[in-house]
DNA sequence: ACCGGTGTTGACTGGTGGTCAATAACGCCG
DNA sequence: CGGCGTTATTGACCACCAGTCAACACCGGT
């Protein structure tokens, strides 16, 4: 006694389907986690079969890969947008434009921080990638880092990141202070590890910091 | 046909049996990454059977977890011995204690932090201690931190904390830069995201750090 | 020598990631 | 409008591995 009522099939142009399959799987991240993500939940979830998911991404880690991806790239693109302000106000904006896309996707990012996607080499090298991004625009691109390729500066930077990721993670977990305030505190974090900042920046952020 | 060749056996006081698992396990995950380590792995390594790293460690998870709570504990033991020295030094070598406590387990250190053990409780409820002693090492004990609990403060030291994990883990990786250089960057990084460090320690370490 | 306690193990089970050949919608052509 | 080919979709199957258990064999004590 294996068998069961079969399921009602509906077919679907493959890109539509494969879409459908997708948001149901960010839906599913989103609302319980990515270790919870499988394909058998989020083939549950888009009322498909398993073999559905499997079949259009892969398996499971390249599911929750994907999933993640959604989160980064928007982030990467929210940073490579081309920014028009004045050079004094871009670290600010960029700062700004970080957490707002990560509040957006906040679950996901928890779980990417949490290090749900550890070993993934795909997943790493967007964050990577978006890492470097977030610190181009920080230094206001005709920056500090590929300056000086290697060393202490390459470090600091890197390190930076981690400070932005970690806090902000807390900040999400509900450390209780405004986002403003915690927008500043990045801010100033960065201002102070990496005194090299190109000038107009510099003291643009320096502005916005002290008047606390 | 599912038999083969018995295994010889060899009986040991319980307590020897689990340190020389432990032993083995430790090799491995040192030798081959905490990824790789499982009751398999770890048995073959000892050349006892599988089901008997079960019996000593009750899962896979908490295998990995000993293992890593080996080298967790090592730093917090260290970080933990009282130090005698004038509070201006005690920063500086309390980083020295870290870092040589860190390069002793390198791999297993790597993989803590690559996220290999992501989710385990007991792990992270470990690491969060650690964390908080090598905060109070640095701040000289009567220090910034439960001074006051929550906020701003608590805040910038726990991304302190992950900027020196994350520049310590590259530099693990093979960041050519030499390892009393990057002392000072970590010490430096230190001061200047926490300004609020008191003062003997202070001059101590801004000492250290200009003597460039 | 043998015998009981227990340290140790091979064999089994359940669950899950991943595959595949069969199935059934849907569009199209006659 | 009905049959038919294409192919999206699926249930059933397989392999593998974490974890369990009852049987086994080593060893110290008598």
């Amino acid at each position: 006694m294996t068998s069961a009522t079969p399921r009602p099939r509906t077919r679907h142009e493959p890109s539509d389907r494969r879409r459908q399959l997708l948001e149901a799987a960010v839906a599913e991240a989103e609302a319980a986690g990515l270790d919870v993500l499988t394909p058998a939940t989020a083939a549950a979830r888009a009322g498909a079969s398993r073999a559905l998911v499997f079949h259009y991404f892969g398996s499971t880690t390249a599911l929750r890969r994907t999933v993640a991806l959604e989160a980064v790239s928007d982030l990467e693109q929210t940073l490579l947008a081309p920014d028009d302000r004045p050079l004094a106000d871009r670290p600010a904006h960029a700062m700004s434009l970080f957490l707002g896309s990560v509040t957006a996707h906040r679950r996901v990012w928890e779980d990417i921080w949490r290090g749900a996607l550890a070993g993934d080499d795909a997943t790493e090298d967007a964050l990577r990638r978006v890492r470097t991004a977030l610190v181009a625009r920080m230094t206001t691109t005709a920056g500090v880092i590929g300056f000086t390729p290697s060393g202490r500066l390459q470090l600091l930077a890197q390190g930076w990141v981690a400070l932005v990721e970690n806090v902000t993670a807390a900040w999400l977990g509900g450390s209780g202070i405004p986002r403003d305030e915690l927008e500043r505190l990045l801010l100033e974090s960065l201002v102070v590890l990496v005194p090299e900042l190109p000038e107009p920046a510099r003291s643009g952020v320096l502005a916005i910091v002290r008047r606390h």
